[in-house]
Formats: structure tokens, sequence, C-alpha cells
RNA sequence: GCUGGUGUGGUGGAAUGGUAUACACGUUGGACUUAAAAUCCAAUGGUCUUAGACCUUGUGGGUUCGAGUCCCACCACCAGCACCA
């Protein structure tokens, strides 16, 4: 008798498995095209823990049921091996990151093939090759091209640690997304792309397209867009006028004062005199607070009076012009109205400085005495008082009501503004590939041209951030002195590198292309193949990678590449698998090794493991208390099939059976894996207590574990079909359908109907929603009148105890399934 | 502060408004064994001495014949955003 040994089985079929490409589809060829990805990782060469195989492994599930399903599934790998996460790595290890990049593709590719996960290893895609990023400078080119891609100068977040400038979205709660350090202000020259044209594209599509709600909701919050109006007050004993962008123009009534950035242009010109000095001070102290500065502060505010004083055209009220740093520079206009008496800030800023507050909406407590505290500012409903026209309306018709009347008088005008910035991609680094441009002292700044692509990242000794502002390839003569492409004259290279989200935001479109050497991708095998049929990945990325692949694909339809607008149709977030509480990282010591588990149990019964801890949708803490079970599970799913006596199938069998295809094959369709494999237990309870099962029960239930566990239920569909050795096939032929090959390749069982159909119903019966007896009744019975089954049921002791001496009210009967009896207590 | 989400046995978790605690882990008892491991069988939310009854899905209300599920308020925790006008 045979014992199940994981070791023994899981190399042999991995290597088998690639060796005959089992899972790579013809990408021409293919009639019933499914795209299955998960999201582009960007492993470290520590290796991936099982927080990071958790992911693969799901989507592998889906992914190999899909294939079942009748589905040439492509489901690819490879790695973004480009960026600051990587460099920094290579940083601490003091090694170059050209090296450690190979190591890194070798060990993840090792993990991968020994989870079992089912890639098409021809075609995997590595950013840091040239032949990768070429097309990522192509797309660079296309968008200068299209005029999305510019440089300027500004205010940018500066990670002084990492030394380089970053995204918006890279800068979480004031620290740098990778490292974690305090993120400053620099005024920098730097390419942006104008993802701020698309943002209403970018937020409309998310009304059709099928993605975990709380990402989807992540970027509407993150586009942020927001109507309100720009109102311009003319200023006393001056030309100028200031505009003030608000979305409660309701309460302009209850204007008391203006206050304006620290950087707004207006500041200089209207300061009084005597009250420059003060100004000029306060202007200097803020820019130069850094951020962990004005962090500290929190909601104080600090102001300086300009001296000056506009007036509300509504009611002539002066208002003093005062300079705050709580007021951006860039949202809006830069300025602000002060309604104290009904935004909290304004509040904060009147209290501070004894500024004048009036109420003008009184809320739902109904209180209309004098504001002198915080928690009577109304700010999200009320009706409005002291304002003229508007009183008694309520605040949202009053909003629309004034800005008609503001725009009539032409001191207003609707806009509408949003929290989404363009995207900053330049970065002083040397991991990334080099941004294509060339600046010439005659001709300017000229884009280098698609036939001299890629520009290839010279192998330089000392990758170091330079921290100047400059990337280390500004100290490489060679490769930033060029010729002009224009002129020929004496020209410099742009020598900062991209973004290396930039590299990840078009990476699927490459997927089923990677061996075309003269297009980023073919025509025909986009059609076929894209957009991408199920995306799974991290909700971390909600406003980083799915937001600019999202903007990249828009942009690429525009130019006429792409027939399609949105890459991922349906996106699932995955849950994060933790420990002890906090997500996995070494620094924490808590990152948890899948080798020891491979190991010990064998990769079948880690990937059940994973799947079975909790809802995909959810992760969980890992803790390995259970894993036994898991692998007790699988040796006796081996011990049934090999030592079970096959006999003809029962009732019970066939009931069970069909059931459990029905139900797992739901559950994978929703990524439900957990209650999958709960099922698939269900199943091998019902048939080891029988002590025998019908040699189609057995071939059907590995069908049904095959996506969970892969070499296992390839070792054993292999002995129950004692399957002959594969004809040896030419060399680099496809292998074929064989009728009895691969588990993999097999149909995915069908339900049969008849036996989902109960013939004994159970009704519950109850007495005032209490549950008093469990009445059987057949499927003839299933139609009977209320008033029969009433009778049935009062046949029953357990009931008429809590019946007799009391009067039946009423009977609720729900068919199949509960009666109710209502009686007088 | 804002926006989402979560809260169920000793543990991970399951439950289209209709038998709460499926499945698994753990624990206890038993079988096998000289013994242990492995395996198999049984029990396993709580209270009351048992038949049986009552209680139980974070807390308090509500809707309903019936609520873990829907509504309101509150508490706790998690995630994202945040001086965004």
């Amino acid at each position: 008798m045979k014992k199940y040994q994981p070791k023994e089985i899981e190399n042999k079929w991995q290597k088998k498995w690639k060796e005959e490409k089992l899972y790579s589809p013809d990408i021409d060829k293919s009639q019933n095209p499914y795209y299955a990805l998960m999201m582009f990782p960007y492993p470290s060469a520590e290796g991936l823990h099982v927080g990071n195989m958790y992911p693969f492994t799901g989507t592998d599930i889906f992914a190999r049921f899909k294939r079942m399903q009748g589905f040439d599934v492509l489901e690819p790998i490879g790695l973004d091996g480009f960026g600051i996460h990587s460099e920094n790595y290579a940083l601490k290890v003091n090694q170059h990151p050209m090296d450690l990049s190979k190591i890194t593709e070798k060990r993840f590719y090792e993990q991968l093939t020994e989870i079992g996960d089912a890639y098409d290893w021809t075609r995997t895609v590595e950013t840091y090759k040239p032949e990768y990023y070429k097309w990522t400078q192509w797309l660079f080119l296309q968008m200068y091209k299209k005029g999305l891609a510019y440089k300027k100068a500004a205010e940018v977040n500066w990670c002084p640690s990492c030394k380089t400038v970053l995204a918006d979205e890279q800068v979480i709660a004031g620290v740098c997304e990778r490292c974690g350090s305090k993120v400053e202000k620099k005024n920098l020259e730097q390419w942006f792309f104008k993802i701020t044209d698309y943002a209403d594209r970018l937020l409309d599509n998310l009304d059709w397209i099928d993605w975990t709600d709380k990402v989807k909701i992540a970027q509407r919050n993150w586009i942020g867009k927001k109507t309100g109006i720009n109102i311009s007050y003319k200023i006393e004993e001056s030309n100028e006028e200031v505009t003030v962008f608000t979305t409660r123009p309701d309460t302009n009534f209850g204007t008391t004062f203006i206050v304006l950035a620290p950087e707004h242009q207006l500041v200089k010109k209207i300061t009084k005199k005597e009250n420059l000095e003060e100004v000029d001070k306060y202007i200097k102290t803020s820019l130069s607070k850094s951020d962990e500065e004005r962090m500290a502060e929190g909601r104080t505010k600090t102001g300086v009076f300009t001296g000056a004083y506009a007036i509300n055209n509504l009611n002539g009220k002066r208002l003093p012009i005062w300079v705050s740093d709580f007021v951006l520079g860039g949202f809006g206009t830069g300025a602000v109205v002060g309604v104290p008496g009904h935004d909290i800030r304004d509040f904060e800023f009147a209290k501070q400085f004894g500024l004048e507050i009036i109420r003008v909406v009184v809320g739902k407590d109904g209180d209309k005495s004098e504001i002198t505290e915080a928690k009577q500012v109304q700010e999200e409903e009320g009706t409005m008082v002291n304002s003229q026209f508007l009183d008694g309306l309520d605040i949202h018709e009053a909003t629309q009501k004034i800005m008609d009347y503001l725009e009539e008088k032409t001191w207003g005008e609707r806009v509408t503004t949003y929290h989404l910035r363009d995207w900053l991609i330049s970065r002083q680094r040397y991991w990334g590939p080099p941004i294509p441009i060339i600046y010439c002292d005659e001709c300017g700044t000229v884009p280098v041209s698609e036939k001299d692509l890629p520009v290839e990242l010279p192998f330089v000794e000392n990758f170091r951030p330079t921290g100047t502002g400059k990337a280390p390839l500004a100290s490489v003569e060679e490769f930033y002195n060029v010729k002009c492409p224009n002129c020929g004259g004496p020209a410099k290279r742009e020598t900062d590198v991209s973004d290396t989200f930039l590299d990840s935001a078009w990476y699927f479109l490459r997927y089923p292309n990677t061996e075309l050497e003269d297009k980023a991708f073919d025509e025909a095998r986009i059609k076929k193949w894209l957009p991408v049929d199920m995306y799974i990945g991290g909700a971390e990325h909600s406003v980083l990678h799915l937001l600019y692949s999202r903007f990249v694909t828009m942009v690429l339809k525009d130019l006429g590449f792409l027939d399609f607008e949105e890459p991922f149709e349906h996106f699932k977030a995955h849950g994060l698998i933790i420990s002890e509480g906090a997500k996995m990282s070494k620094s924490k010591g808590n990152v948890i090794n899948p080798d020891k588990y491979i190991k010990e149990y064998g990769a079948d019964t880690l990937r059940m493991y994973l799947m079975f801890m909790g809802p995909f949708s959810e992760g969980g803490d890992f803790r390995d208390a259970a894993i036994g079970g898991l692998y007790r599970f699988l040796t006796r799913v081996w011990d049934l099939i090999l030592n079970t006596p096959e006999a003809k199938e029962t009732e019970n069998e066939l009931k069970t059976l069909n059931k459990t295809i029905k139900k797992v094959g739901e559950d994978i369709s929703e990524l439900h894996f957990n209650t999958a494999i709960s099922s698939l237990m269900k199943l091998l309870n019902i048939l080891s207590s029988q002590k025998s099962a019908s040699k189609e029960t057995k071939k059907k239930f590995m069908l049904l574990l095959a996506p969970f566990a892969p070499h296992i239920t390839e070792e054993l569909w292999d002995m129950l079909n004692s399957r002959q050795q594969q004809p040896i096939r030419p060399e680099g032929s496809r292998p074929r359908r064989l009728v009895s090959g691969s588990i993999h390749q097999q149909s995915w069982p069908t339900v049969n109907e008849k036996y989902l159909e109960e013939e004994e119903i159970s009704v519950i019966v109850q007495v005032n929603g209490r549950v008093r007896e469990q009445l059987t009744i057949n499927n003839e019975q299933l139609t009977m009148k209320k008033e029969d089954l009433v009778k049935l049921a009062l046949e029953s002791q357990k009931v008429k105890k809590f019946v007799d001496g009391k009067e039946i009210k009423k009977t609720i009967y729900v068919q199949g399934k509960v009666l109710n009896l209502v009686v007088s207590d």
C-alpha cells in the first residue's frame, strides 16, 4: 500500500507540467480565451512569505477552474523588479540591483513553481529587461506626443531618505510609502503626466466596471470631484479682486473674513505698508515649515492680517483679508471665505484671532443662539437665517439659489475641482527606465526617436541617490552627452528615470506579446485577450497602480492602439494574511516562510490551508495550529481513492456528489474558497463513512479537488486511469489534449439536476417563532394546504404541548420550509 | 474628523429574513498498541441535578409571525483619506 508522500509527487509533476507546457495556451489560435491575472508583484530577493503566496494561490485556483470549464486560460507571471523598492533593498545589502535582480527573479520563480501555480512559463515579463522597458519608454513618448507629458517646476514631495521626489499617491499621511520617512516639500522641475485630463472618465467608468466596492469608493474619494463656485470680491482701495472657491455659498451672508494661502500671489500686492513686515515674516516661517512641523501643530491656527479689506457684494460687508497656512495654495483658488459659524476650521481661526461670528444656519437642534462653541458649528444640515432672500430655505436649496444669483450678477462662476493631481513621474534614482528625452540648446526639448529605443540604463557602479535633486545618471558623462537628434549639435539626455508605477501601468498588455520585438503589442492578440477577464490583487493599490493602469489604457485607446478603455472589467480585492496582528515584514520579525510548510506537509496542504483559513476577500491572521487538519484531509483523500473498495454508487452518494459539484463551482466563481473546501470535506466524510465509492464518484471528486490540490489529484488521476506513458513529442510541439491526459486538462464535472431534488423535505414547526418540531413531508405533500399541515403539526406532542389551551390566532407557512403557529399567551 | 468595513463557541470560521454555531482546529472519553505516535469511534455554546426547559451572534432599542441577517442609537476594533474650503 503506497503512502501519501507529497514531496515525491509534487516535484515530479511540477517538472512534467513545465516540460509539457501544460499551461501555455496557443496565443494566436485559442478559440475561447480567458485572461486571469494576479496583480504584478515586486518581490525582493528575500523571497516570498506566506502572505505573498496567498493571493497567488487564490488566483491560481480560480484560473485552474476556468481552464477546466473549457477556457483557454492565460495565467501569466512576471515581476516588477525596477523601482525604489528593489533599489533600496540593494543599497541595504550592498549589492548592485542589476546583479540582485537575477537572484530575485530565480528565487521568485522557483517559489511559485514549488507552490504549484499553473503559469505560462513561456511568456514572463520582467520590467528591468531592455526588451520590456523599451516599450515603457515608448509609452512615455506616446504621452509626450499627445501633450500629456509635460515638464514644470512645482512644489513637490521629496523623500529625504530615498532622495527622490514622489507622486501624491505615494505619500501616505505625510510619509514616504516606501521607507516611512517624513516627506518634505521641494521646488523642482519635474515631468508630469496629465492624468487630471482624464479625471471625469476615470470617475464615470467606476459606475459600470465590476470591482470590489471599497476600491471603487477609494478611487472616487481620491479623484475627489466637487462642484462649487468661484466668487470674486473687490478689494478696497485697490484694482485687484480676490477669487475664492467654495462649495457652500449658501452661508455667504455669514462671511466675516477672507484667508489667503501664504504663497498666494495677491498677498504681496494688497498688504498694507504697516503690515508688510509682519506678513513677510509669517510667510517666511510658514513656507519653511516642514510637513512634520505642520503636522505637529495639528489644528492650531496661525495667521496674519494684511491690513486690506474685501467687500461682500451681497451685503456690502467689509471682510478683513488674512493670510494663513491652513489654506492650501494648490487647491481651489488658494483663497477661502471665512464663515466661522458654519465651518469648523473657520471657527477655530476666528476664535484664535477674535473675528466676528455670524449665525446663518439653524440646525435640527433648533439652537438659534450666538455661536460661541465649536459644537454649535453647523456644517451638514439646517435652515437658512439672517440671509435675506435665502431665509427659510433648506441649505441645499439655498446653495443652488445663491449660485444662480451670483452667476446672474456675474459675481461668481460655477466650477468643478478635483482632489486628483497630475502624476509626477520623474525619479532622481538609478534603478528605472531613463526618461527618453534629450535637451538641446538649439532645439529645446527633443523626444528620443522611437527607432532609437531603448535608451539603455548603463551599468553604474555607484548607483546611490545623490540627494542633490539630480539622479545618479547625471554624473555619467558617456550617458548624458549626446548629439541632438534634430540638429546634430551637442545635447544632454534627461537623467531622471521614470516612476516604477509606469512600468506596472501597462504590463498586462505585454503578456500575450512577450516575444514581439518590433512592437509593444499586436492588435489581433490584444483584441483576443484583453481586457483582462479576472484581475485579483491587493486593495492597497486602489489609488496607485489601479488608477494609473486605467489612465494609461484610456490614453492608449485615444491614440487608437486599443479598442477598450478599461483594462480590468472585473477586479476583486483579496484580503491580507497578517501575522501576530500585523502585516508581515522583516523589520517586525513576523515573516512566515512557506518553505518549511511545503517541506513538512507539501504544497497542496499549504495551498488548501491558506484557502481554508477564512474568506479570500478578508485574509486573516496566520497561525499554523490547524494546518495538520488539511494534511489529514489529503491523506484521507489518498486513502479513499486508493484503498476504499469500489462499489455501485448509492443514492446518498450521488446526491451529495451533485450538491458538492454545484457548490464548489459556485464558490470558486465567487472566490469563496473556504466554503468550497468545507463542502469537499463533507463529501469525503460521507464517502468514507459508507466505506465505499464508485469509480465515477472518485473521479469526479478528484476533478473538484484539482484546482485546490493540483499535485495529489494529478497523481491519483494518473493511478485511477492507469495512464500510459505520454508518447514522446517532437521538440517544441504542443502537448495534445489526450482523453487520459492530465487531470488539469479535463472538463469540470456537470451537475445532474435530478439528484439535487429532495424527495423528503423537512418543515420546521414553530410556535410563536420558537422551533418545536420538525416534520418530514414528501414531495407530493409539498403543495398541501396550510390547514392540513397545521393538522399534521398538531398531531405532534411537542407542538401540542405549547398550543393546548391556547387560541391559534394566526398561522404562517413558507412552503417546504417553516410553519409558524401564533398563539395567545 | 470624514469614508468604508468588521464584531458569532476555547480557536479559525459557516449561515438567499426561516432549525445559529456547518466545516475544521483544539479538548475530553473510548478502541487499537507492551507503550507512544498515527488512525478510527463518540462527546463537545452556556445555565438548571435529568426528561426537558430557558438563555446565547459587541450593547440598547425598533420593524416582523419570525432578526446573526433589515432600521435607529451606542461601544470596540481594523483599513483608507485628511487643515481639500
